[in-house]
RNA sequence: UCUGACGUAGCGCAGUUGGUUAGCGCAUCCGCCUGAUACGCGGAAGGCCGGUGGUUCGAGUCCACCCGUCAGGACCA
């Protein structure tokens, strides 16, 4: 018996379904029983669980499941290990608000040990919320194994990887300029800067400073240069000396002379005053175009003479309060004044570490505000810094940590540069630097300017940006191989990788992987304090040798913390070259945390690492030498046939022949010199079975040995006594089961070739991935973390194929906040509408890199359109199949494919032509597309063609080979499109599949079918009964009958009346015969007596038009012409056509010959007939209602009435009834005439006319009117 | 300021290598309760395809510029 519904929750199918899975173990089912060699590698990219999760991790987790359960569809084993990225700097702030301290407090105030403690506790205080939002929303993903970044295995592979790096020599210690907050004390990350609020309009103290150029002989020119007044503008705008090139010194005394400068000035402007004390150079575009102006100082009324950019000498002169110009110079480039040196604007102290004060050029210099020059402090600046490392012109750093000058800041000196103190009397530094430059003639100008500027989130005082030591990782050194790498990989969208990534890669920056926090990974460097003696660890073995080194020299005794974490890995103090390290404080950026995870989560290399702080290459496969090996081999045949012990024997029972997940053991094998019991050489565990000869203690050094030799090549091993394997090899069985999900995977490639290079894998071939996804924001993010680590270490991507989801914003395409109140709360969407309606919802209502404007009302359309069409065509099914006990697997229902009628193989037709479009969407990696074709074929294929048209075939007579045919092809196609539907509608895909196959009600399985769609295997598409010609022919029937309908409606024919015919033109052959195949279903569909074609060619009037796209590539530019000429020669071309096959036109003098594919010829208009028309076909309906129709019409009115009152009375569907009528004499006359049509249709055993009846009183069309009376038998 | 995505009917979206009359769903209007469904069915109306210019015989589609929305980056001298 199929399961009948009265209406469909899906919320409840969700808790069903989530029983189920989790009774029968399903996903751990859906992986195991697939072969893991045919396996499909995902990557979780590990969510932090400090904050509840929101709707849009819904949308990212729909995707990655969407994919993984697809190809678990295909066969494919898909393992996914969940993760939890668990530091970073969101969880201290959290901590840090919460327990009311701030980053200065920490070890003071409480404890790095303390803090960190709160740190992990916060980090997974939402991980339950976590669980459940997975579970409910349907992502399968391996919650109970989940890789964890704290946990030391998870460090411990980060610094292995951090040092592969480091050896490569892709590792540097440098300084950087970033954002600080004086006030904090602190370094502030980009993400506490673009916190909301961070940046704020302020109106600062903004000075023009005259730097005062120094004569030297190769610049004697731009003293020399001369100047000459504006010219008024006569005749043009432009005056004498625009567009001139320059030539480079002396060319113009014969145009006009002038005196030469007795000093030049080079102007430059800034907006942080503050840092003019520490200014080291002078930067110019090499392209500008500069000038030299001569003026007056107007605050000291000087002659002044000074350098700005030709482009903003409009905005610097002339205008209000502004000096005016009294001659200017020809214009010169930035280049030309590359070199030049100036005098140092405020005494203090010169920089040791360069060559300053010059003029040096830099491409980042605009002419869109300043003067075209920037004043360059290589400490206060990202961009001053790089320019000036470049030119080597040092630096200055003349501004301490607390915001104020240094004592030997000259003039200033103690002084705040900003109120960082909140002090009543604090007297603006930046006025008195403006004040003072004023007073010296320095000052060109002086201004009050707004702008936006960062400040502290946490003070809310300005940020400086200031030099802090960072170590860097040198990515822009394999940038070329990450950009080919990166082409290799499919992106989805496209440009996401070409463009946004793409892009990134060509103009990538080192990557600065210092933080100065507590809560993460510790930098694994230690350094002498003269920075001449430096080691990077790589593995807790490598730590704890070097720790043995370091407590011999220098008498301590330490040993390798627990916790990896800080304060404890501080404390550790190592020994090199008769140098005392410690260990550089900084954390490692948490991105490198979630970048390593490809490895990391599976504590790759684990017991592998390289041991002893060598940087050789990571152990090989050895096989035993040579010499020995022959002799080995002998010994070890004898021990496998003669010599084994019971014990041994019984657990080979259960070892061999891949009995254990499929791992191959192999027994008595040869490892190096010695011969071990079973091993397992693609996870390289040792299985050892111990008796009583063991047990002496030479025995037992020796084992001691060989373990230890054994473990350094890189095997694992594990030891069952004689009893415990002879006792109870289950227990023994279950253990080895344990240890193994613990090794890495080798695989077979690398086994058999005997020296591959230990790679990355955990499960096997887990590296690179087939495919992650994750939102765009994560572009800059994980996914470049991946792909530099991958192309760092691996010299291989991490991933091939990507998806990467848009933003989920509120259904104004508002970004979703809790200030705004506007964010959607996941659960209480899927408790609402079901997990299935939203994943279908976000899935199907637009591309997932589109930002999705999420809107409660489209999920419900999905659940009432798509969901709810879906069930009741199913319930059509359960309930007409109960009724002829309808039973898939009773062999008499087998029927052949050319058996079928012709609906039933246009429907199988269609379903293959969906199943094929559906696979190759979602092989790559389109879901929208396969959402909507799905929908398609259920909603306006199946629901509301196949079974409209086949209903009568379900409910009439007995049963029938046509009615088995129906049967067969709607129970099909409703259990392909429960596979189909599976990957993004996991619950109802689960219900309808177990509905159809009884699974769930333990029955036995329907043949060929698994008991949960998600453990069956897409059956392949069936390309023969793909029938493109049925499918055209049956759209033409839908077409057809659209028109039909169409025109009844215009003339207010009801459906109910029977008409007398249409009538359908069909010159063409092949039409004629597709429409003729269909006619039966557009009469019955339409309540037409017969379909009439039209092949009087004459009779018809017709249209021709030209087909431009078969046209336009043979006549091109003369297309307009042609078109013109055909329509004009309509008739005699049509007929040229229709008869010789060809027409010939003259075009130009020229011939052009016409046949039948350049033009289209289509019937517009039948003389005399209403008709309608759509592309090619055309329709005329017979409109007559003749006598003899409309009493058909009347008698199928009664049908229609006595059934609605069958059902308001509440009669069974199979009840007998008796009816009595009274009525106008047309209608009496209609049931009498009908008489035995009505009595079938209504199930009446009789039907009387009666004069007297007391029943209901109907109106009937055509101002008839009946009393009627129905009773069951 | 740079980069990328997006802009098509009231709303959400399709629109193949350029080709004639630009489609779909919802909502709207009109008409239908036909035996799985009113969570339904049929029909209709609704568009300077963001704008301007260009390439072309022909542009929603290709190019340039501009405008708007969103995101990310750089910078804020």
């Amino acid at each position: 018996m199929f399961k009948e519904y009265k209406s469909l929750s899906l919320p409840e199918v969700d808790k069903q379904i989530l029983e189920f899975w989790e009774k029968n173990d399903v996903f751990k089912r859906s992986i195991e029983e697939r072969d893991i060699d045919n396996s499909f590698v995902f990557y979780e990219g590990p969510p932090s669980a400090n904050g509840k999760p929101g709707i849009h991790h819904v949308m990212a987790r729909t995707i990655k499941d969407i994919f993984c359960r697809y190809q678990t569809l295909t066969g494919k084993r898909v393992e996914r290990k969940g993760g939890w990225d668990t530091h970073g700097l969101p969880i201290e702030l959290k901590v840090e608000s919460e327990l009311g301290i701030t980053k200065e407090d920490i070890g003071t105030k409480i404890s790095v040990d303390d803090y960190n403690k709160a740190c992990k506790e916060t980090v997974m205080r939402f991980k339950g919320i976590w669980d459940d939002i997975t579970v409910k929303m349907g992502y399968w993903v391996d919650l109970e194994n989940p890789y964890v970044t704290y946990e030391k295995e998870y460090m411990e592979s980060v610094w292995w990887l951090l040092k592969q790096i480091y050896d490569k020599g892709l590792m540097y210690k440098g300084y950087t300029i970033q954002p600080y907050s004086p006030a904090a004390g602190t370094g502030l990350s980009s993400h506490e800067l673009n916190m909301p609020g961070a940046y704020q309009d302020v109106s600062d103290t903004t000075v023009v400073a005259m730097f005062k150029a120094t004569k030297a002989s190769d610049f004697g020119w731009l003293w020399s240069l001369p100047v000459t007044p504006p010219q008024p503008p006569e005749g043009g705008s432009k005056t004498a000396l625009e567009d001139e090139e320059l030539p480079p010194s002396g060319g113009w005394g014969g145009m006009m002379g002038s005196e030469d400068s007795s000093e030049v000035h080079i102007i430059a402007w800034t907006t942080t005053p503050w840092t003019l004390p520490s200014n080291t150079a002078l930067t110019v575009g090499p392209k500008i175009q500069y000038v030299k102006v001569r003026t007056k100082n107007q605050y000291t009324g000087e002659a002044n003479d000074v350098v700005l950019a030709k482009e903003l000498v409009s905005k610097w002169f002339g205008g209000h309060n502004q000096p005016v110009i009294e001659a200017m110079s020809a214009p010169f480039s930035g280049t030309q004044l590359a070199g030049l040196r100036y005098e140092q604007l405020l005494e203090g102290p010169t920089p040791t570490d360069g060559d300053a004060f010059r003029i040096i050029t830099g491409n980042f210099v605009t002419t869109d505000a300043g003067t075209g020059i920037v004043h360059t402090a290589p400490s206060f600046g990202q961009d001053d810094m790089a320019v000036g490392k470049a030119n080597g012109i040092g630096s200055l750093t003349l501004v301490d940590k607390q915001g104020k000058f240094t004592e030997d800041a000259g003039l200033f000196a103690g002084r705040h540069v900003k109120n960082y103190k909140d002090d009543p009397d604090y007297k603006d530094v930046n006025v008195d630097i403006a004040i003072h430059l004023k007073t010296v003639g320095q000052a060109f100008n002086v201004a009050k300017y707004n702008h936006s500027y960062p400040h502290c989130w946490r003070t809310d005082k300005p940020v400086l940006y200031y030099p802090l030591d960072s170590w860097f990782i040198k990515a822009s050194a394999v940038k070329e191989r990450m950009s080919q790498l990166n082409d290799t990989i499919n992106w989805q969208p496209e440009s996401t990788g070409t463009g946004r990534f793409g892009k990134w890669l060509e103009n990538l920056n080192d990557w600065n992987l210092s933080r100065s926090r507590y809560w993460g990974i510790p930098l694994p460097i230690w350094r002498s304090e003269d920075g001449t003696e430096e080691v990077c660890i790589g593995s807790i073995a490598e730590l704890d040798a070097a720790i043995t080194v370091a407590n011999a020299a220098l008498g301590l005794d330490q040993s390798v913390p627990n916790d990896l974490h800080r304060p404890y890995i501080d404390e550790v103090v190592l020994f090199q070259n008769g140098k005392k390290l410690v260990r550089e404080l900084d954390l490692i950026d948490v991105w490198f945390d979630s970048g390593s995870m490809p490895y990391a989560q599976w504590g790759f290399p684990g017991p592998l690492a390289p041991k002893g702080g060598t940087t050789e290459e990571p152990p090989v496969y050895q096989t035993a030498n040579p010499m020995t090996y022959l002799q080995l081999k002998e010994y070890a045949q004898k021990m496998r046939t003669e010599d084994a012990t019971p014990a041994e024997e019984a657990l080979w029972a259960e070892l061999s022949n891949k009995q254990l997940e499929g791992y191959k053991f192999r027994r008595q094998h040869i490892v190096g010199n010695f011969i071990v019991d079973f091993i397992c050489l693609e996870k390289r565990l040792i299985v050892e079975v111990d008796g009583g000869v063991h047990d002496t203690p030479e025995a037992i050094e020796n084992g001691r040995q060989r373990t230890s030799i054994l473990k350094q090549k890189g095997y694992q091993m594990i030891r069952f006594r004689n009893e415990a394997v002879l006792n109870d090899v289950q227990q023994v069985l279950g253990a080895i089961k344990h240890k193994m999900a613990s090794c890495p995977t080798f695989t077979k490639a690398m086994l058999a070739n005997g020296v591959e290079r230990v790679s990355p894998f955990g499960g096997r071939g887990a590296f690179p991935a087939d495919f992650i996804a994750e939102g765009v924001d994560q572009t800059r993010g994980w996914f470049y973390t991946l792909h530099a680590i991958g192309t760092m270490v691996f010299d291989s991507v991490a991933y091939k194929n990507v998806v990467s989801n848009g933003l989920v914003l509120d259904k104004n395409g508002k970004k979703m906040s809790k200030r705004l109140g506007n964010a959607v709360d996941p659960f209480k969407t899927i408790d609402q509408y079901g997990a299935d309606a939203t994943r279908w919802y976000m899935i199907s209502n637009a591309n997932p890199w589109d930002n999705l404007k999420f809107n409660e009302e489209g999920i419900q359309e999905v659940r009432r359109v798509f969901f709810g069409t879906l069930h009741n065509t199913y319930n059509f099914l359960a309930l007409y199949a109960n009724i002829d006990g309808y039973d898939v697997a009773d062999p008499k229902n087998k029927m052949a494919f050319k058996d079928y009628p012709e609906i039933d193989r246009w429907i199988l037709s269609r379903l293959n032509t969906l199943t094929k479009e559906v696979s190759e969407l979602y092989a790559a990696y389109d879901a929208t597309p396969a959402c909507r074709a799905i929908e398609n074929f259920v909603n306006a294929e199946l629901s509301n063609w196949y079974v409209r048209q086949c209903r009568r075939r379900f409910w009439k007579g007995e049963m029938s080979q046509d009615k088995r045919a129906a049967y067969n092809t709607l129970y099909g196609c409703l259990l392909q499109v429960a596979r189909l539907m599976s990957p993004v509608a996991p619950f109802y895909a689960e219900r309808l599949y177990q509905d159809l196959t009884g699974a769930a009600a333990g029955a036995e399985n329907v043949k060929g079918t698994a008991n949960s769609v998600h453990l069956d295997i897409l059956p392949s598409v069936d390309e023969s009964q793909i029938d493109k010609d049925l499918e055209t022919r049956m759209g033409y029937a839908q077409r057809i009958s659209s028109l039909t309908l169409s025109l009844r409606k215009a003339d207010n024919l009801r459906v109910r009346q029977p008409l007398q015919k249409i009538l359908v033109p069909a010159t063409d052959e092949d039409f004629q015969r597709h429409v003729a195949a269909v006619a039966d279903i557009v009469k019955s569909e339409t309540n037409i007596k017969e379909v009439e074609f039209l092949t009087d060619g004459d009779f018809l009037k017709k249209s021709i038009k030209a087909n431009f796209r078969v046209l336009g590539k043979k006549v091109g530019k003369r297309m307009k012409d042609v078109a013109k000429l055909i329509g004009a020669n309509a008739e005699a071309i049509i007929k040229g056509i229709e008869t010789a096959g060809e027409a010939t036109l003259s075009l130009d003098g020229e011939d052009l010959v016409l046949v039948a594919e350049d033009v289209l010829i289509a019937t517009e208009d039948i003389p005399g007939w209403k008709v309608a028309t759509d592309g090619e076909i055309t329709v005329a309906l017979d409109v007559t209602v003749t006598e003899e129709l409309a009493k058909e019409g009347l008698a199928r009115e009664l049908v229609n009435r006595i059934q609605n009152m069958r059902k308001d009375l509440g009669f069974e569907v199979t009840d007998r009834i008796r009816v009595r009528l009274q009525g106008s004499p047309a209608v009496e006359a209609a049931a009498t005439a009908y008489k035995a049509y009505i009595s079938a249709e209504v199930l009446a055993d009789s039907l009387v006319l009666d004069g007297d009846v007391d029943g209901e009183t109907l109106e009937l069309p055509g101002e008839e009117t009946a009393v009627l009376a129905v009773g069951k038998v």
